[in-house]
DNA sequence: CTATATTAAGATATAATACTCTTAATTCTA
DNA sequence: TAGAATTAAGAGTATTATATCTTAATATAG
């Protein structure tokens, strides 16, 4: 599995929206602080999911962004999706396009039902649950292992 | 799941030489006019693979590459891991780094049972089994798929 | 109505990956 | 030994992903 770096962003920042359980808008300067993420890139980031209708947004003061629904009903595959896009778990076991029920390739089955897992996996983990288990979204890494240092989760 | 380019190339060409079942060297430029894969580039994938220990190459006349073992002996992990490193498999979960067991980011858990399975899935899926499978390594996605035509399996 | 706070959008910069070309090294054959 | 066949290695270009900056639009507050 490999998300790219602007979804993990968007994740991270949808999880400390979750955990903040507000319902007043937050600025993504403030988010951009607490996750130690770039403010540019986060903003272009959250603007990709306020597209795809995971948050909303409003300008001016006391403005920012916020959940567009309940946390529970905004999973990791929701972002994903809206991130990364849907090919993720669209497309054939090794994301190799040509590959279909007509003539699969030599993984195609066993891949298709590894999906179907990850898949479940991915919609049954909302931002509510994820936000429960109370990661530190905020750099665990840094305390951690000062190699792996890519930011993150 | 996500494979870089040159993975696949290089597991398309490692299917290929499998299939072909002989012991002499076969050139890459025959192996980038069957696959359709640009010659210089598959060049540099195999390079990889060779420096991996999973090709054996050979320079002039009747040169070329072979597997440098029987094909029952290499897997699909095996090249992944000769192009793409071990990250894939070795990172959490969704790739972020500073999850570990100290300090499991949410999915933990969860992922590191799907990591095991695909891990086996990949290890079981020797060269030799996947060129038995007889899938057209050499471009079924024209017939099928015009749409989806990024070259491939 | 003006100044300020904030997101949106577009333009630019940097880095990573994909791809191409050129030259060097090796080996065979005649 | 000369010429041809072939991989190796390094340099160059193209495309995509990541990141930053600037300007525009929108909203609030005074």
């Amino acid at each position: 599995m490999y998300l790219s770096k602007s979804c993990i962003h968007g994740l991270r920042a949808g999880i400390l929206l979750a955990s903040k359980n507000s319902n007043s808008f937050v600025t993504i300067k403030q988010l951009s602080n607490e996750l130690d993420i770039s403010f540019y890139f986060l903003t272009k980031v959250l603007q990709q999911m306020t597209k795809a209708g995971l948050l909303e947004s409003y300008k001016g003061p006391n403005g920012g962004v916020k959940l567009a629904r309940e946390s529970t009903l905004i999973s990791f595959m929701d972002v994903v999706e809206a991130i990364d896009g849907k090919a993720l778990l669209e497309d054939c076991a090794l994301s190799l396009p040509g590959c279909g029920i007509l003539k699969p390739c030599p993984m195609h089955d066993q891949w298709s039902v590894m999906k179907q897992e990850i898949s479940a996996m991915l919609n049954d983990a909302t931002l509510e649950k994820l936000a429960e288990m109370n990661y530190a979204v905020k750099n665990p890494g840094a305390e951690i292992d000062q190699l792996h240092k890519k930011s993150f989760f």
